[in-house]
DNA sequence: TATTTTATTGAACGGTGTATAATTGTGTGC
DNA sequence: GCACACAATTATACACCGTTCAATAAAATA
């Protein structure tokens, strides 16, 4: 068969994306079959690599979608919040993962070949999601520190990935922690407290 | 063939660990491949299923081989010292992440089945890693404050976790940060002020 | 020595990502 | 209106993967 005017080559990116997600999210990472998501879209798997060339960078474009959510989910969960917008953004960092753990973990799980950088909108959508967290740490941070709101973002965004991902994957039920999101909240605080009190 | 009195069940379980860990530090945990450790070894891929009984255990059986090497390391970094214990601890979480970064990657990488729980041996590996640190801690903490090691303990360590799986998938390259340690144990002193200067 | 037990094999199966030659519908120029 | 060129799509082939299991051969037992 030749060219068939249904979709546009975006439109077919699209539709590939959003059924790849739906794949992901249902089968996780490991499970994870690009030749399925053709079959369910009714394409064959060759023009899958057509479109995105490898297995990768299909993935890739999956996992920006998923930072795509993760950013307006954070949006929503902050918009018309005044009172701890921190604690707020925390919050939702724990609820997308738990409601899309499978998307989620797919974020860490895959990796680019050794020395190969991600694509450039990747990383656009990362900082995206960072900067959007950094304002709530420079608004919480007193004006003579505000220069630490980046790096303390970074530290932070760590912190709470670490504490996330452990009650994600069994460790921390392994290990008998009972509240995750509570115990990085607290990280936080104490971090936060550092410039608080003018100490150092 | 048939018996092959070569090698003792157990001596051979270890022939398989042993090069299964040589594989997974080369490889990593996406390239890893059971195939290939049985063709190195010399043996048939089917011998490492009567052995291990599916890819999942040996998986089990060569992360349990790390998890034990990363203890080892840990409690040789410690000997002797006096000073600033835990400091080391965390620099030996660290640079033990660097020193095997795709055996200690695929220590994360790897999740079982739903619902499926390790096998209490690696459990005990894990929590032996786990006592070390909390042992540091414990002794960093003013003694009324004795009953919060093993609480904090965990949560440092997904604090430090965080920072150095960041550091090494490339994620804090991305994002600028220089110095994923320093930063790390800004964020363990910050939570043992929490206790040394009796708030809450 | 005959028989049972046990370790080991390797082929078969269904799945994967990847490459590419062949095919077919569409649009263009004559 | 028709032939041609283009571009999208497919089907097939390849080399791998984890998994299963009947067949086999060597050691242990009787």
């Amino acid at each position: 068969m030749g060219r068939r005017s249904d979709h546009t080559r975006d439109e077919l990116r699209e539709i590939i994306i959003r059924e790849g997600h739906r794949q992901m999210e249902e089968a996780g990472f490991a499970r994870f079959s690009a030749r399925e998501v053709a079959k369910r879209i009714g394409y064959s798997i060759g023009t899958l690599y057509n479109v995105f060339g490898s297995y990768d960078h299909l993935i890739l474009a999956i996992n920006g979608r998923t930072l795509d959510l993760w950013l307006a989910y954070l949006e929503r969960r902050l918009a018309g919040v005044e009172d701890d917008r921190l604690h707020v953004a925390v919050d939702a960092y724990f609820q997308f993962a738990l409601d899309h753990r499978h998307a989620w973990t797919a974020l860490f799980d895959f990796r680019l070949p050794e020395g190969e950088a991600p694509p450039e909108d990747y990383a656009v959508k990362l900082t995206a999601i960072v900067d959007a967290v950094e304002r709530e740490v420079a608004s919480e941070l007193p004006p003579e520190h505000a220069d630490k709101a980046p790096a303390l973002t970074r530290s932070l965004l760590a912190t709470v990935h670490g504490h996330c991902f452990f009650a994600l994957n069994g460790t921390f039920e392994l290990l008998g922690v009972t509240d995750p999101l509570g115990t990085a909240l607290e990280r936080v605080r104490d971090a936060l407290d550092r410039y608080r009190q003018n100490r150092e």
